[in-house]
DNA sequence: CAAATTTGACCACT
DNA sequence: AGTGGTCAAATTTG
């Protein structure tokens, strides 16, 4: 039914994917494996360019899968200028004018907090039906001196109340943080060590890769119009049957650049582990894409929180 | 005091 | 009519 890629979403978009994850999956195997040798020393730097590329990757996967959509998922949210329902007449940029997003593919998240590196104001809340909590709704601070359209709606979920449902509508257009990490060398990486829900730094940079991990946890990337979030979470463990073995998913995907600050990951604890660990284990985007990362072994690792 | 959050109202969509 | 998404005034916070 999900019409993920309508028709038109040609293949060569598929293609584009697929080469974009493959190249994920290479360059978190030859993490992994550098890793593996010399945990934390000198190579980290390099370790670390690595993963921005393969965020980057990621990210770029997505941002297709995206496109693919309704355009207005990589347009952002409407503001009801659409012209093609007369607003009221005074109601300016109207109160509640707005479109509702239908049919959206729209990433989803889920993950044990809210925070993911951008900077967003809350701009309001509400009780949802068969919900037992309010989904708050968020846009990006830069909208209006940036123009960025990136909202998200974060639901805490039923199911699993420490876990957060995320849903990211619109892309960034800001600079508030780096998107897909680019390991800039000649900043110093002391002074990113803010969360980047703090900006009244008027540097763009409020932080990248710096030397956390990237997305430690375990997170789902999901359609946002499948329902069942929870059973999702052990859903996403298949699926990998179609050529897309052991990708390593994370959580950086087409807007945010994760905060891990807040998350109960030590950098410590990142040299203990297996490479991919800290990148996640599902990837389910669609009805037609569905990665999973091959559950990886956390053997003495604790995940964020257990999800079962 | 500026920025962020809260909250009720408004409106589109189903 | 019910529900969800957004706006914006009021309030809170730093």
């Amino acid at each position: 039914m999900a019409n993920a890629c309508p028709e038109g979403a040609s293949s060569s978009h598929v293609n584009k994917l697929i080469r974009e994850l493959l190249r994920g999956r290479e360059l978190a195997t030859q993490l992994q494996s550098l890793l593996s040798e010399s945990p934390g020393d000198g190579k980290a730097v390099l370790a670390e360019q690595m993963l921005g590329e393969i965020m980057r990757s990621f990210s770029e996967s997505i941002s297709v899968m995206g496109s693919c959509g309704s355009p207005e998922a990589s347009e952002g949210v409407m503001s009801g200028d659409s012209g093609e329902s007369p607003k009221r007449p005074g109601s300016k940029e109207g109160r509640g004018c707005y479109k509702r997003r239908r049919g959206l593919q729209s990433p989803t998240v889920i993950a044990p907090t809210k925070e993911d590196g951008y900077a967003w104001r809350k701009y309001g809340q509400k009780e949802i039906l068969n919900s037992k909590f309010p989904r708050c709704y968020y846009r990006c601070t830069h909208k209006y001196d940036q123009g960025c359209k990136a909202t998200k709606q974060v639901q805490m979920m039923d199911d699993h109340p420490t876990m957060y449902q995320i849903t990211y509508h619109g892309q960034h257009s800001c600079r508030e943080i780096m998107r897909a990490p680019q390991m800039i060398p000649d900043l110093d990486p002391r002074e990113s060590n803010v969360p980047g829900t703090h900006h009244h730094d008027s540097k763009p940079q409020t932080f990248h890769q710096d030397n956390r991990p990237s997305n430690p946890f375990p997170m789902c990337i999901k359609d946002e119009q499948r329902e069942d979030s929870a059973s999702d979470l052990t859903d996403c463990k298949s699926g990998l049957d179609q050529g897309f073995p052991d990708l390593p998913g994370f959580g950086n995907f087409s807007e945010p650049a994760t905060d891990f600050s807040s998350w109960p990951l030590s950098d410590d604890s990142f040299g203990d582990f297996p490479a991919t660990d800290f990148m996640s284990r599902y990837i389910s985007i669609n009805d037609e894409f569905h990665f999973a990362c091959g559950k990886l072994d956390y053997s003495g690792i604790s995940s964020p929180r257990e999800l079962a």
